[in-house]
DNA sequence: CGCTCATTTGACAGAAATCAAAAGCGGTGG
DNA sequence: CCACCGCTTTTGATTTCTGTCAAATGAGCG
């Protein structure tokens, strides 16, 4: 998935590579990133299992790594909705607070890189610049959160179906993990089920795969297996999504920020 | 609105009151507090006016003091989407960023009390504590905002509408500016027109027009005049949300943080 | 009062949810 | 390797809901 290998002796570092370069460990200096080395550890968790349970005590927060993480709020109705999904580079879990407001669950097999909470908060108040540039982060997020919204709010399940591939072809395809078959055709990789993506994007999964079908048949998408699209026309899906891909591409930090 | 005389030497403390309570100044010790007095000014706006326009360089933040302000995304194709209300004591405006993403748009005549950004974000720095009290702020919010999405995906516009003013209610009736006839019936206040509801859940303003008729004749709602309704079942609001009160209740702090 | 704009209402066509059933997929164990 | 099982996804038929167009009503304002 990604050229460099993993080290993790070195986890909030993770390289030079996309990581680094994205996480809010950018802005550490030589000694906060050594000390991180020390306080952080990294740990492996199969698809589908539960990384954090809605209500928990937030025991611990991090980074994730490698995979696809699926936020998930627990209605009391019993329904799992989906609020986000977190890539890597993405922090993960609730500073600040004894509890945490939604699960966090692997969408497919992730690695973390996770620090104890209360230590990273101590952490954070040696070293300003950090805590900084979380805040420039969850500002950034926010920011993402309220226009993804925004257009969750569009009439149509094709408007909504195809804003949302657009915001995955370029996180999945377009900055970490690239997967391309020739220049112009990235191929949009799915990393949660139908009924999950149904419910993400405010339908049921009948209707999602009806529209699928239509893009399919329009052209737009070529299947390659159940859960990975090639895009033959980027431009049809930006048309389709009642957006311009100027707005669209301000959510590419969607699940978290860019 | 608020009993509490507004003294413009005193913005941001605002008196013992309810946003002094509320906003990031409740961390502010004495010594904040008078520097505060000194950089802010309040200014007001009739309802309609346009306080900050999308794209616009970031130049003042502050917070809300009374009235309501509309934050919006305009979309290329033109239209005006709203993306969240602000209330008395919400932070508003964009800190740590040369542009604004949304524009603020007083939805009543509002005060707000106002900063320069600049002189803010180097107040912060002086004071810590201030800063940290924003950043959970933020955080907090951000898990608001994630909330209110997942609402929004709801099916049926009639589940969006019902956990649209089951808000409402709170905000406007429950914290600031008590408006009540019986101890169990508070009224709910809609500061903004119908077109924008509509647009803010997801649906027309025909299908939002049939969809309180269908309330009001229910027996859900009294309509007390054309932008306020009495909340005569609020069991009933609740299951038509399709959410229970605990889940919704996290939302109270819809547009910025509880 | 007459103007404009917002909101409501009605009629209708189109889109989406629902119910029911078939097909596809992934794992297990023979 | 194959058959079987449970699960997800797709498909079809039907009903309900919602968007759209058009027109009437109502509210705010000079």
């Amino acid at each position: 998935m990604h050229q460099q290998v993993f080290r993790p002796a070195d986890c909030w570092k993770c390289t030079q590579g996309d990581i680094y370069n994205r996480s809010i460990c950018r802005a550490a200096g030589e000694n906060a990133l050594r000390e991180l080395d020390r306080m952080t550890r990294t740990r492996d968790y199969a698809k589908g299992q539960v990384i954090i349970t809605e209500g928990d005590q937030s025991s611990f927060v991090g980074n994730v790594v490698s995979g696809v993480v699926k936020l998930t709020n627990t209605s009391s109705s019993g329904g799992q909705q989906i609020v986000g999904l977190l890539y890597p580079s993405d922090f993960f879990g609730r500073a600040y607070s004894d509890e945490v407001a939604f699960s966090y669950e692997a969408a497919t097999d992730v690695t973390l890189c996770i620090v104890d909470r209360h230590a990273f908060e101590a952490f954070l108040e040696r070293y300003p610049e950090i805590k900084h540039e979380l805040l420039v982060t969850t500002l950034d997020e926010l920011d993402a959160v309220r226009e993804w919204s925004a257009l969750m709010a569009s009439h149509t399940t094709m408007e909504r179906l195809c804003s949302f591939l657009y915001i995955l072809a370029r996180r999945s395809g377009g900055q970490h993990c690239l997967h391309r078959d020739t220049v112009d055709h990235p191929v949009i990789n799915l990393p949660i089920g139908r009924r999950d993506i149904a419910a993400y994007i405010g339908t049921t999964a009948e209707t999602l795969s009806r529209n699928i079908r239509n893009l399919v048949r329009s052209g737009v998408l070529r299947p390659v297996d159940n859960s990975n699209f090639e895009l033959l026309d980027g431009k049809g899906l930006v048309e389709r999504a009642g957006e311009s891909s100027e707005d669209l591409d301000e959510l590419t930090g969607l699940g978290q920020r860019d």
